[in-house]
DNA sequence: ACTGCCGCATCTACACTGTAGACTTTAGCC
DNA sequence: GGCTAAAGTCTACAGTGTAGATGCGGCAGT
């Protein structure tokens, strides 16, 4: 499988070479970042890779799966560590990795958190389920029992999507507005209904994601830590 | 082309009543519970409705516009008790309620953490940050300071959305099959490289939602109360 | 009762979507 | 060269959201 010819295939933009899975999820994460999930169309996607559109149907089955190969790919840039024997480390390590994901790539966000409520676990792409299965691999490597690790991921999980919504649904409508109230959008809420809304505009307006992300794994850390030794004392008899 | 004027505006199904901006996001509702979120088209609810497509118009600027009250529709059937003097109590409700209406509308729970991915805070229907405003001051109330109660609606909200978000996703292939590989479709995974997760079929099939929840709020709270009366202490002075 | 009005509803039309199916081009092998 | 299978293209179709013009029905004032 040698490309013996054609070196000089890597120039850029609009090329004729040979289209692969990965070059059309590639220039498919690419339109999303830059202009938004309803941007990609096929035809669009064909355009931008110099392509009929219907070409496409040759790496990805429908609009469907291309969205579920964009998810996969942006999971793929997760690494995880499951031998890590400081499993609390490397589960904040990966808390944060998730983070900087989500922030580079926040049209992908629905996708991640969306595409796995209308498909069953075990029909997602496999990419999407191997930090799953690693850090459930890292839990029980930790000394949790499968059945605890289990929990402790959904804990884990949840907690982690449920800060990346709420940092990513905090956004900012006009950076160049310094009046916070204004940044935020807030005034035009009615005063009369939304009063303690209103007044925490620049409370709102300095929300400092990384720090709350960390603060809340350390919470946790310590929680799943005494759970871990708890279980640990009462079945070592 | 027989009946040229009916005055029969009270008969049943289809009827010729007036339309009103609560009628078409109730059918609308209707639609998106019994087929999902695909199958809301305009002209689908049009004819739902026995009316023309465009006379939707009237009632929703746009199809975004349509799913934004579809949501605000449902964050209303959260009815919160911001004066209620138990205020660990008033949040577990909410939670449990919470988790409720996520069952009972799976199809509106994408639109619930997505819309407002894409909307600024001070953009929003007005139903969707009620919640938010309404716990806000129950925390408050309760001796929060206004920025602390933010921090805490920030993590109830975040462990709230995540716990729904894990508990839809581990929906059963097919419950007929008694199985638990094959129930959830974990059979398809390559076993050398999902030995964990396979393995945790049959816990992953016993998941119980509400008891998971409720231990995850116990938990929280107790978190809370005990931060509430720190700051109470260290400011009393 | 006639007129004018205004808001609701409808009709038509358009640009754009995903994708099925037949077809043509290309690349690798003998 | 010729053969074959894969890769890419073309055409066509049903369905989408929605702009803009048109029709309709009840109310106010005279």
């Amino acid at each position: 499988m040698a490309s013996a010819k054609v070196p000089a295939n890597f120039t850029g933009p609009a090329q004729k070479q040979r289209l692969s899975r990965e070059l059309v999820l590639a220039k498919a994460l690419e339109v999303v970042d830059a202009e938004g999930l309803d941007a990609l169309t096929m035809r669009r996607l064909g355009q931008e890779l110099g392509r009929d559109p219907m070409s496409l149907y040759r790496y990805a089955e429908n609009r469907a799966a291309l969205l579920d190969g964009v998810t996969e790919l942006v999971l793929n840039e997760l690494t995880i560590h499951p031998q890590d024997p400081d499993w609390k480390a490397q589960l904040r390590q990966i808390a944060h990795d998730l983070r900087r994901l989500a922030l580079q790539h926040p049209n992908v966000v629905p996708l991640l958190v969306t595409r796995p409520l209308s498909t069953p676990l075990g029909l997602r792409p496999l990419g999407t389920l191997r930090p799953l299965e690693q850090i459930l691999s890292l839990l029980i490597g930790a000394g949790f029992s499968p059945a605890d690790a289990l929990h402790v991921y959904r804990a884990y999980y949840g907690f982690l999507y449920g800060h990346i919504l709420n940092e990513l649904q905090e956004f900012v409508v006009d950076p160049e507005e310094n009046e916070a109230l204004l940044r935020l959008g807030l005034h035009r809420l009615p005063a009369k209904e939304f009063p303690r809304l209103r007044a925490l505009a620049p409370a709102l307006a300095e929300y400092e994601g990384s720090a709350e992300l960390d603060q809340g794994v350390t919470i946790l850390l310590s929680g799943l830590e005494a759970q871990l030794s708890l279980r640990l004392g009462s079945s070592a008899g």
